[in-house]
DNA sequence: AATGAATGAGTTTTCATTCAT
DNA sequence: GATGAATGAAAACTCATTCAT
C-alpha cells in the first residue's frame, strides 16, 4: 500500500481537507480523518503533533494553494483591466469548485495564535497581489482599494456558502459585473441610457 | 431574586453574547455562562433547550439588534450618497464597538440547519436593505451592487479582526473611501492629493 | 443514596484505597474507582481533580491514620521498652492488616513531587516519634537508632508483603523479637531455650 | 556495527537499567529506551519478548550483581564484627553510588508473578548470606537477625531515596553506627562523646 | 422557579508490539 | 539480524444535560 514517500501523509491531508471543509474542525474526529484515508488512527499523529497541527498544515496547503494559482494566472495578461478580471475569476472559481470545503474557513480551532497569525499573512500576502496590480495600472491608494476588492469577491464566496445551489452561469455574470463594478462605480455599472440619466440627477442631487 | 419577569434571560444572553462572542462556541461552557451571569447551570436550561438554541437566541438578537440600528440611521438622511454612508458607518462602528465578540461569527456550531437558516435569512435581510437604497437611488442592478457593498464592508471587519490594534482614525477614513469607490469606481476615487498621502503610508505599512 | 455530606468523598477514597492499594497507581482506573464505589466516572473529578490527586489523597489519609494511631497507642505507656514495643505492634499490626493494600507504597505514580514531599514529611515525622520515645529514654544518637528502628520493622511489612500467607503468631514473636533486638543487640537476644528452638524450626522454613 | 555476540544486549541492558531505574517501569517507553541503547525500537524486541521481559532481565542482573559483590567482600574478612560491616557497607555504598537508579524497586510492573516470585528469591537468599554470617558467629535466632540488619541497612538506602543531597561522610558513620547497634542493642551504643556530638547535630537537622 | 450534584457518552492521544522490507 | 512505519487497544478527562430537592 505505501510504494512511494509521503504518500500517507498526502493521504492523510486529502482525507482532512475533505472532513475539516465539509464539517468544520471540532465536528471532525481524528478517527474519521484516518478512516477516510485508509489508515490507522495512530499513524495521523505519526505526521501531525495534535489534531490543531494537522489543521494548521491543511489550511496552508489550501491558502498556498490559492495564492499559487492567483501568481500563474496573472502571468498571462497585461492590462489592469484583464488582470482585475482574473483575480475576479479565480477568486470565485476557486471557492465555487470548493463549495463543500467552506467550513476550513469559517469552523476553526480556537485560540490557535499560531493558525491565527498564518491567516492574517495569508490575507495581506492576498491584498499585497492586488495591490500591486493596482499600483501597477495607477489607481490611487491601493490598498484600501485592495481590500475593497477581496471583499466584494469574498462576498460571493459567502453567497455560494449559504446557497450551494448557486448556479455556475450567475458565477461568471457575477465576476464580471463586480470587476466592472470596481473599476467605475455604481453610477457606470449600468449599460443603459436611463440609467446614466437617473445618475446624472442623482449626481446633482448629492452636491 | 428575580424582581423582573425575563430579567435571568437578558442575564443569559448577555453573558452568553459576551463568552460566545470572545471564545466560540465549542471553547464556552454552558458553566462559564451560568456563572457570569451569576445563575446556576441548571437555571440557563430553563430558558433554553440546549446549547445551540442559546447560540441561536444570541446570534438573533445580535442580528436584529445590527438592523434594527440599521434602520434607525437611515431615517434620519435622504440622498443615496448619505444613506450608503449611513450604512458604511453603521456597519463599521457596529463591528468595531464589538471587535473582541467576533467569535460570534466565526466559531458556530457546525450544521445546526436552524443558525444557517438564519443566518441566510439575515443576509438577505441586510442585502435588501442596501438594494432598497440602491433602487431608490436608480442605480442599475442593485442586487449585486448591494452584495458587493456589503462585501466591502465585511472587509473592514475583517481587518479589524486581525487586527485588534486597529485605530479608530483610520476606520473612519476607511468608511468615507469604501463609499466613495462604491460610488465612483477605483478610476475617479483617489483625486485628492491628501487621500494619496494616506494611501502610501498604508503602502508602507503592508509591507 | 446520598444521605450525608461527604459520604462519596468517603466511598471514593474507600473504593481508591482499596483498588490502589491492591493493584498499585498505574493498574488502576478511576472507571475502577468509580465502579467500586457505587457512582459514575465523572464523579470522581468532581471531588478530585485528577488520578494523581486522588492518589494523594489517599495516601495522605492513610499515613494520618497510621501516625494518629501510634500517638494514641502511645499515650497508655510510661517506660521506654514498652513504648518501643508499642510502637513495633503498631508498625507490624498495621501493615498485616493491610497485607493486602501494600502496594499503595510500592507502586506509586511517578515525579510527582508534592508526594514525594509528603512521604518525606511522613518519614520524618514517623522517626521523630520514635526519637522522641528514645531521647526520653536517655538513648545517646536518638535520630539514627530510630531510622533503624523503623527500619527493622518494616523489613517484618516486607516480609508480609512478599509472603501473604505470614501466620499472626509468627507476627507477635517477631515483633517482640525486633524490640528486645533493638535494646540489647544480637549479642543478648537469644538467651532463652525457647527462643532458639523457635529459630531453628525457622531456619528449616528458609531452606 | 555489531562486532561482538551479545554486544547490543549490553546496549539494552544498560539503556533498559539507567531508564527503568530514573524513571521507573511505567514511565519507561520502550522507544526511549531504544534511543538510547543507539538501536533501532524493534530491535528489543529479537533480545526480549516484552517490556516486563525486559524489566526482569534489568532487575535479575542488578540483584546478582549485588549478591555477587557481597560474596566477593565477604571472602575477605574473617569475624563475625568484620563481616558485619563488609555487609553493611556493601548495602550502602551499593545504593548510594546507585541513587538515581531507585526507581527500579519502587515502581516496578504491576503483578508481574515472575518478578514478585524473582525478589522473593532474592531477599531470601540476601537473608541467607546475611544468616550465613551470623550462624557462623554463634548468634541464636539467626534468621530474624538477619532480617532485621537487613532492614536497619535498608533504611539507609531510604533516605537515601528520599534526600539525593545525602552527603557520603555521613554515610560511612551512618553504616558503622548501624552495625555497632546491631552488634549491642541502643543501650550501649552510644558511649563514646564524639558520636553523641554527632547525633546531636543530627537531632538539630530533623526539626 | 432555582439549584448543583451526578451522570456517562465521547474523543484525543499514547505506546507496546508487529512485520514487511 | 536490524529496522521503523504502522497499528489499535486503552484510559484520562470533559462537559452538556438531567433531576431530586
Amino acid at each position: 500500500m505505501s510504494s512511494t514517500t509521503g504518500e500517507k501523509l498526502e493521504l492523510i491531508l486529502d482525507a482532512a481537507y475533505d472532513l475539516f471543509g465539509s464539517n468544520g474542525f471540532y465536528e471532525t474526529k481524528i478517527s474519521d480523518i484516518a478512516h477516510q484515508a485508509g489508515i490507522a488512527k495512530g499513524t495521523v499523529y505519526l505526521y501531525f503533533k495534535s489534531k490543531e497541527e494537522l489543521f494548521m498544515a491543511v489550511t496552508r496547503r489550501d491558502c498556498e494553494h490559492f495564492l499559487g494559482g492567483l501568481d500563474t494566472n496573472l502571468q498571462n495578461c497585461s492590462t489592469m483591466a484583464e488582470r482585475l478580471l482574473v483575480i475576479a475569476k479565480h477568486h470565485s472559481m476557486y471557492y465555487f469548485e470548493r463549495k463543500h470545503r467552506t467550513k476550513l474557513f469559517f469552523r476553526t480551532p480556537n485560540n490557535d495564535p499560531e493558525l491565527m497569525d498564518y491567516m492574517k499573512q495569508f490575507m495581506l500576502r492576498y491584498m499585497q497581489a492586488v495591490e500591486k496590480v493596482l499600483t501597477e495600472g495607477g489607481v490611487s491608494q491601493p490598498v484600501w482599494c485592495a481590500e475593497s476588492y477581496i471583499g466584494m469577491l469574498d462576498r460571493i464566496r459567502m453567497d455560494i456558502l449559504f446557497n450551494p445551489e448557486f448556479p455556475i452561469e450567475q458565477l461568471h455574470e457575477r465576476t464580471d459585473f463586480v470587476a466592472r463594478l470596481f473599476l467605475e462605480g455604481c453610477n457606470h455599472s449600468g449599460d443603459h441610457q436611463d440609467q446614466i440619466d437617473r445618475d446624472n440627477s442623482q449626481e446633482g442631487e448629492s452636491q
